[in-house]
DNA sequence: CTGAAAGCGCTAACAG
DNA sequence: CTGTTAGCGCTTTCAG
């Protein structure tokens, strides 16, 4: 292990002034530096992170936050994609990534006592459950903390345009000619409200009468649960015409549970999925559904992040990100008599 | 920021007294324990993991090398899995992860660099391209390095059984009737050799004499990679009556080009992918493949890299995992008659 | 059982 | 421009 001292030996000099010209200070003589440089290259010189963060007090480090009930974790189709995002533009800020959890060493602790003892420059948030205290905690700390997909007043927040992905969705159904349309909703978050407001508007817009028939509630992301949410919609009679998923993965296990009852998508029922994740390309045909921008979405939150840490300026601002509408092929037309007598034109 | 000096000054004791109570030494009197202890709880204090690691040099800190060509990263199906595995356990043991980047604090460094200044305690690299000189650089230094999917001499490497994966998956093939076989392959690595060694011991047994036909190249996992490879076999004529593809994305963008061409999977021609992730079953028909244990394949890499760094044993010892065949629905027996006059039973 | 002292590797005033 | 000095917060001998 060598150290400046040992390079400052080698070079006839002080400690301070080698660390001075690996630091780019201007106050070395440009042949000292050359010197000191040179030398450091010759001996393998790695400068130690941890020594320099005692003083500094930057560790360049991200933490974060990144399970949930499901225990998906990583593989969580959506926000693995988010999560390459974060790490992309941490890296190229020079800022490393560390996953936040409740054990350090062997010792139980709370997520906010980890950043401490890792004295982690800032957190970003995504895919975890919001109602644990141990978040609210570390939401409320000094840190600076950027939250994906969840909307709080006091940290920062990156969020898709969720009202416009449900208002675009629906309107896309509706222009199809669809009138009885469900949305499957999941947890009972801000986003889920954003889109059921966007649903709603889209319906009043075309003055289709919203009924509570329209909002079946199923959790986020789970395949028994998009299951049961459609068996649910089967069951009680009267399908609709179109339904709409809260993601892609429900989306498509909605759609395998629809064909086991003889259901055929989107011949008998349409159907459209939240996310634009690869998956709803491989599955035929190819999912109709609203694409989030997952890779801006992370890095936005890193880069919202840095900035806060590096301006050290937490203030709690939002940011919205574009979403887009993929024209799959699970959505077509419905069977409906009345509109095919009056079809109307695709807007 | 309370230190132990504060305890120390609060209990009227020295820092180090606080510090061997705070780590359960054993020559603190109970008395005195209880009451460092209580102030430490009443102070909020942290250990600053940096101060402790300058001296400890241990950092239970655990880097992950996650990049590849394709940049799919971390939305990579297969490797996300991986990592999930490795996160786990890392965490259960009290390690951190953090991803291994080339530049840290915004200066442009090798992989083995960055561990070296994050004084990172093991490596556990995963889909990665080893054929980066930087890799080997890191697989031949002094600190613990595990792979995943890759062998070589000096480091611990943690593998599925692949070249029973291919017998396994070949051999029901065979079952099913099928002659003409085609295993389509990615990356000429030591996973690639072995699963050809598998391919062929298979052929072998059942007597099919092999043929370099038998073997198309393609890269590993890319969707266009894939589709040339099914776009070739379908032009060179005599089209086989199964195909095994390197992975399930490869096998499911595979039936996509030949389903595009006219060609019914599995009733002309049969499909295995390899891996079992879970869009193998999002598909329709299920995809017929071999399941790998990706979560264990993560976990005894994280558990490998941790055994080295505490028992400072870096012998270069490799893990095999079994793999298990999934018999979906894109594989049956071929059309031909000869198959159909004389039916194999399944085994 | 307890504490004084040294030091991990580095930076940051402040003199010179 | 260069060096001295004093720490950052913690652990670890080694006396007492």
């Amino acid at each position: 292990m060598v150290t400046i001292y040992d390079i400052a030996k080698a070079c006839g000099c002080s400690s301070a002034t080698v660390s001075k010209a690996l630091n780019n200070y201007p106050d070395v003589s440009a042949k000292t530096r050359e010197k000191i440089l040179k030398k450091a290259k010759e001996l393998g010189f790695v400068p130690n992170l941890q020594a320099r963060a005692l003083i500094t007090n930057k560790t360049w480090n991200i933490g974060v936050l990144f399970e949930d009930k499901s225990h998906s974790g990583l593989t969580h189709y959506f926000f693995s994609q988010v999560l390459q995002g974060v790490k992309e533009q941490a890296e190229e800020k020079g800022y490393d990534i560390t996953f936040i959890s409740k054990n350090l060493g062997g010792v139980e602790m709370t997520y906010l006592e980890h950043c401490n003892r890792r004295k982690i420059d800032g957190v970003v948030i995504a895919c975890i459950d919001f109602e644990d205290p141990q978040v609210t905690e570390l939401m409320e700390s000094d840190l600076p903390v950027v939250a994906i997909d969840f909307i709080t007043s006091h940290i920062g927040s990156i969020v898709s345009d969720n009202v416009k992905g449900l208002y675009e969705i629906t309107k896309y159904m509706i222009s199809l000619g669809h009138k009885d349309i469900v949305y499957v909703y999941g947890h009972e978050t801000h986003v889920t409200e954003e889109r059921i407001r966007g649903f709603r508007k889209a319906l009043d817009e075309a003055s289709i009468p919203f009924s509570e028939r329209m909002l079946v509630k199923s959790k986020y992301s789970e395949r028994e649960d998009s299951e049961e949410a459609v068996e649910y919609i089967i069951k009680r009679g009267n399908l609709p015409t179109a339904i709409i998923f809260p993601d892609d993965c429900a989306a498509i296990w909605g759609i395998k549970t629809l064909r086991s009852h003889g259901i055929k998508v989107p011949e008998d029922i349409s159907v459209a999925g939240f996310d634009g994740v690869e998956i709803g390309e491989m599955v035929y045909p190819r999912l109709t559904t609203m694409r989030q921008d997952t890779s801006r979405l992370g890095k936005e939150a890193s880069l919202r992040c840095i900035q806060m840490i590096e301006t050290k300026v937490h203030n709690p601002t939002m940011t919205t990100i574009g979403v887009e509408l993929i024209e799959g092929g699970t959505a077509m037309p419905p069977r409906e008599k009345d509109v095919i007598l009056k079809p109307k034109k695709k807007n």
